[in-house]
DNA sequence: CTTAATACATAGGACTCCTATTTAATGTGC
DNA sequence: GCACATTAAATAGGAGTCCTATGTATTAAG
């Protein structure tokens, strides 16, 4: 039908605004704004490229530029050459950054009691369709690429006949279901367009 | 487990970033910035007051009283006192700010695109889990209440033995499935406590 | 070795978002 | 009917986002 479709829309635009909301209440806690706090968590787990981190947050390099500007100030990030790239800078977190990164929670203690609400299968159909509609996004270029089983060359969808771990991962050689579906791998190998295109119609398909 | 409470988080922080982002280019070309279009649909739809449109935007009311200015400087809104209660001021859209919000999307075309691709179960799926977690920040008074099936005194979840439509709405006294629950409806009449923790409880619990 | 492209930084400007504080209107108890 | 909180908005002041446009290195390409 596709009625549907307008009341996920109003759910997801409900939980954005949420979600922008309880930034601010969490980063102003460290005394930061939501974008410095996206900028220094992300830079906390990897030191990353400006130009990256814009494509990231999705905002202007000037931006981006401006918040890494603001936690230099405050003396939580350093800009370091790339030695690989006279041009670019490296974002790396300082010691007072990571240790503040560290106590940042990834999100509202709420909204993970929520998701620990849901049933199991429940959280594990999420995470599928999340994926799908993540995934999309990414082929429509509206986001960057992630590092997830959709687009693995390790990630074979539905090739066991168990309805609980239908999924396999090659890279471990494991049989698993929806919700061990990954979105930031370490193991991921990026798959060929054909794969992943494969990947995504097949984990698509209800079984 | 639980493991996948965590990615099903990453997925809802990538997605709230990239409607955060599309907000902005959505709304730059109509000149406006993602909290004044925000603003504006929302009194498009229908008038109202200040104190409220804050609580539903989750920003301060000094910071709502700022957009709303914008918007009125731009000739979009119009401020009016509220003939029941002087000190409230009732937001409205002009004539030039309603034919501005008909032509705003509700949502990126990639994002609908994403979301109508997906198979007609799984919209049904996402659409019941993203209506339990909004239910959940309600109760947690991290949302406002909106007029939702799970608030709803005429809605009765699992009641009928068919599987693609076991809810029931009261009201127009019609069977229905998970992809009809509603999160914003005319009809809705609030339940009570009682009521409104058994329909989620029940819903919840898969069939 | 010029020309183009890329990675950042900066400048200027509109505006968000915050915490107070002020002004106005409405209730409440005596 | 009157002081006294309460509530709704507006305003002031300030940090900072986010934009476009421009400048400044550095690298890649012809």
């Amino acid at each position: 039908m596709g009625s549907d479709s307008k009341h996920i829309i109003t759910a997801l635009q409900r939980l954005a605004m949420f979600w922008r909301a309880s930034q601010w209440l969490v980063a102003k806690d460290f005394a930061l704004n939501p974008t410095q706090g996206e900028v220094l968590t992300r830079v906390a787990a990897k030191p990353e490229r400006a130009v990256d981190l814009a494509d990231m947050l999705g905002i202007s390099q000037a931006s981006l530029s401006d918040s890494v500007a603001a936690l230099d100030r405050k003396g939580l990030v350093r800009r370091r050459r790339d030695p690989d790239d006279g041009r670019a800078r490296m974002i790396e977190v300082t010691r007072a950054g990571a240790s503040l990164a560290e106590r940042m929670p990834d999100a509202p203690a709420v909204i993970q009691e929520a998701i620990a609400g849901l049933a199991e299968d429940d959280r594990a159909g999420l995470l599928r369709c999340l994926s799908l509609i993540i995934r999309s996004l990414q082929e429509a270029e509206a986001i960057p690429i992630q590092r997830m089983c959709l687009t693995c060359h390790y990630f074979r969808p539905h090739v066991h006949t168990d309805p609980v771990r239908p999924h396999h991962c090659g890279f471990v050689d494991a049989a698993f279901g929806d919700g061990g579906l990954r979105l930031d791998c370490a193991d991921h190998e990026t798959a060929t367009e054909e794969e992943a295109a494969r990947n995504r119609t097949r984990l698509s398909a209800v079984g």
